[in-house]
DNA sequence: CGGCATTTTGACAATCGTCAATCAGTGTGG
DNA sequence: CCACACTGATTGACGATTGTCAAAATGCCG
């Protein structure tokens, strides 16, 4: 059930099969939300952690006078709510951009997997901390970044975020968002982005077209946004011959501190 | 001399005599670093992890065409790459806007402790997450707020950690920042910020002279900005007549899950 | 008193937002 | 199959916010 999970936790460090059997005992129930409709509410208290499985979430908040924005896009593997373990509360909602499966993992459960499981602990770690990159990649394209580069930057992470997944290939994926939440997600008016993605299109960097998102060249796009995918901490285990286990603790060496449980 | 850390993680976490002075004992470097230098930067490996004991410092980028854009303050107390510890490098530089003291604390050093005491894991945690929610609100403050609002809302962010840390004291503070940190700090040129200011000062908002801002009415201004602290996680110990012992125990209580290690 | 960094101003330009209308796609019921 | 309604995308005209450039004023330090 959490194939999606487990792929991306191990790109991160490598698991036992304990480890990942342990994993997939913590799932309890598994719902399906449909399109557009918040499933955590600002506030809300829940014994529960989330998990996408499948389909497009995202973190959001509404200002006063209604305008919102979205702060993180929540896709199959990523936590909604982790940090919910330790403060308790959400001071936003989450929401569901496309339908979605979400599995409901018991606070508790979770508390003692990263107790006793080490390499879990670490992986959750990682996978934290990735997403405060992100976070800090977000600030930089929204604070001084020009629209155009804004919507490329977003447009790459997203390829990049799909391909490990497996959900975007020879850059070309699913985006199945409206131009309004585009808009929210970079900050911009829902008009602006309309003539932003025209010009994108114009200028032979994309299609866009039934939902789907063509980049014509890949390199070209990520040159324009000034896109580095470092702060996903991608490893491409393949592309330099190395067989993917080894390649794997080769990244699980890089930092040189063995058992490294940090926090 | 790691007092500001301390009471800060406690702000948290109560921690037992022997976990802070184990903390101490981390210590291994103090440092002085004049204004306006970079002490971290991009790519740089390092074998200590840093911690500001004394001065403002930022974690910042810098794009192709110069522009730069801050992505954090670092303020007495805060650490300036405990992700460090699981990623090994960073994306970005931290330089200091401040002469700053900084100490440094063996990577190993941290991972032991973190490993062996589970309230200064829980601490870190929690600081950790404070500073996700921080970013957070700062996507939504350069997303979705005009330039006036937003640098209400900055003001306002800093005068609650500044209380935090007893640098601010009936809305005034020691704002040691050119306007074109602002700038680059608020996604906005030097010019407009310069301009906001003014008006924020029009409109009796503040005073800001010789590096000192007052804030004139609080609760106006956090008004005016929107600003809620709880994404800071404050919790006024003891504004409701608890003493400050009894305020932590219920602080920590509040999830319900005794020896939460999460992660 | 210089000399330099920083703040402040004014004039102007570019980016981006708002409003309102039109167009296109999709699904429904007759 | 077509009329209809609805949502989302697109367009044009216009306005507001914010940026750029260059100069002047202020503050700070030796």
């Amino acid at each position: 059930m959490l194939e999606t999970l487990i792929r991306k936790l191990e790109r991160f460090v490598p698991l036992s099969l304990e480890d990942k059997r342990m994993l997939e005992r913590a799932t309890a129930k598994v719902q399906q939300v449909g399109a557009r409709e918040d499933f955590i509410c600002e506030g809300e208290v829940s014994n529960d952690l989330h998990l996408v499985l499948n389909g497009f979430a995202c973190r959001y908040k509404i200002l006063r006078d209604g305008q919102r924005q979205i702060m993180a896009y929540l896709l199959p593997g990523d936590f909604c709510d982790l940090h919910v373990t330790m403060t308790g509360g959400l001071d936003h909602s989450i929401g569901t951009l496309t339908a979605c499966t979400i599995v409901s993992i018991p606070r508790y459960a979770m508390v003692d997997l990263t107790r006793r499981y080490p390499a879990i602990n670490r992986a959750l770690w990682w996978a934290t901390l990735v997403d405060e990159g992100t976070l800090r990649e977000w600030v930089v394209n929204l604070g001084r970044r020009p629209a155009d580069k804004r919507m490329a930057h977003l447009l790459c992470e997203l390829l990049v975020r799909l391909e490990m997944i497996g959900l975007a290939n020879g850059g070309r994926y699913e985006l199945p968002l409206k131009q309004s939440e585009l808009a929210d997600t970079l900050g911009l008016s829902v008009v602006h982005v309309n003539r932003i993605l025209q010009q994108l299109r114009r200028d032979g960097l994309i299609t866009l077209k039934r939902k789907v998102l063509s980049i014509h060249d890949v390199e070209r796009l990520k040159d324009f946004a000034e896109f580095s995918p470092s702060y996903l901490h991608v490893e491409q285990a393949e592309s330099d011959g190395m067989d993917s286990q080894r390649a794997m603790m080769r990244r699980y060496e890089a930092p040189p501190l063995e058992d490294m449980r940090v926090y």
